[in-house]
DNA sequence: AATACTTTGTAGGAAATTCCTACACGAAAA
DNA sequence: TTTTCGTGTAGGAATTTCCTACAAAGTATT
């Protein structure tokens, strides 16, 4: 029980870059559809009501005013509305309450990786509230390691080339298997890993091998 | 005459979630090679040198120091280092003066587009400075404007239906015309717009539209 | 006006990629 | 000991990417 129409999705993100880069990340989804952006609160206000969207994605620290406010005055307006709230900070379990109580659906913070919007707004499209897993640090860097673990001594293989962006052919070559062979273990890396291009293997890949900044 | 060996490049931002969609974005292009990342100023200057970066991009400010003290101190050390500096607010020409001064060798504003990010690394990484266009407001809008206008008239047919996720297969079904020739469109249209991807292509239309926030 | 260069509409070929499906074999679980 | 699961291997179909081509219309140049 999938949730199969579109997600109609609104992003108030005040710095273009940021809106422009996360909106590349969401739209690679193709069940999301933009139906509207803006750098700030009021404007946000004013077309919430034509563009008629299912989730608001909405910066907790916008220029004229916060977004919680924002979000409050959304939900008065279109009560079906789903907000996602992107916070500049970890959220405190405390704060996290307050929004919820507000009637936000999720909060994200800019601490996490963009693979945690998508998450979310997949969770929250059908309004559903969503509170991610680890809102406290500590137990984050096993997730990355683990996950290398879970890949069979073949697909570590592969994806160690492939991150080092080694032509498939020249892989398949190497192992000497077929590329065929080659694509199935990519295939099979990326679901495991919940990965959609190559980027996101090959930053994978270098935190996993220098360990660092998780 | 164009730079062929990779970029190698180091990025220094704080908040994850930006730091990944950046990067994600710039990997897209094989010829950048991550050699490290950073949150802080410190951890930066420690890995610089076992890095060895061609490019250096880094936030002005950071939780621990601002980028253009990290950037100085990087420089005395490795003075063939090519600094690009992210600003959290469009410069003035007064600031980039000083940021030139200080060896940096280019400065992207986040209220910029994340296309910039990677024209700029390009344009620098042979240690050349470069000097963004507008750093005046005014003529963005037109940019875009025309670019569209610059599409012909079956291009634009077809950048509207791309845009609404339309399958090519029925694109040429509707226009009459074979897949070949609406891949040719495609083809077309993001070579003369600069995109690599759809939701770049998607973007673009919505703003189009939607005349807006741009 | 006549010749030359550019854009537009159209499409084909080759290689690469994506998305499935298949299948044998060894390991683990029932 | 069957059944099930993960792994190594690969094939097929549809799509996409990257080039190349080429005629007709449009623009520019001499």
């Amino acid at each position: 029980m999938i949730g199969r129409r579109k997600i109609r999705l609104y992003v108030t993100v005040g710095q273009r870059m940021l809106r422009d880069s996360l909106l590349f990340q969401l739209l690679l989804n193709d069940e999301v559809e933009l139906v509207g952006e803006s750098e700030t609160g009021v404007d946000t206000l004013n077309r919430l009501g034509a563009a008629r969207p299912g989730v608001l994605l909405i910066e907790e620290n916008l220029q004229d005013n916060d977004g919680l406010t924002i979000a409050e005055s959304a939900l008065s307006l279109h009560p079906s509305l789903s907000v996602l709230l992107i916070s500049d900070t970890p959220v405190s379990t405390g704060r996290l309450a307050i929004y919820l109580e507000a009637g936000i659906k999720a909060v994200v913070s800019k601490h996490q990786p963009v693979q945690e919007l998508m998450k979310t707004l997949l969770y929250i499209r059908n309004g559903q509230v969503y509170v991610s897993a680890r809102h406290n640090a500590a137990e984050r860097m096993p997730t990355a390691l683990n996950a290398y673990r879970a890949l069979s001594r073949r697909e570590q293989e592969v994806a160690l080339l492939m991150a080092s962006r080694v032509p498939v052919r020249d892989i398949a070559e190497q192992l000497g298997v077929s590329c065929k062979t080659v694509h199935s273990y990519k295939d099979r890396i990326f679901v495991k890993l919940g990965f959609e291009r190559l980027p996101e293997l090959i930053l994978f890949m270098h935190r996993h091998q220098h360990g660092a900044t998780s």
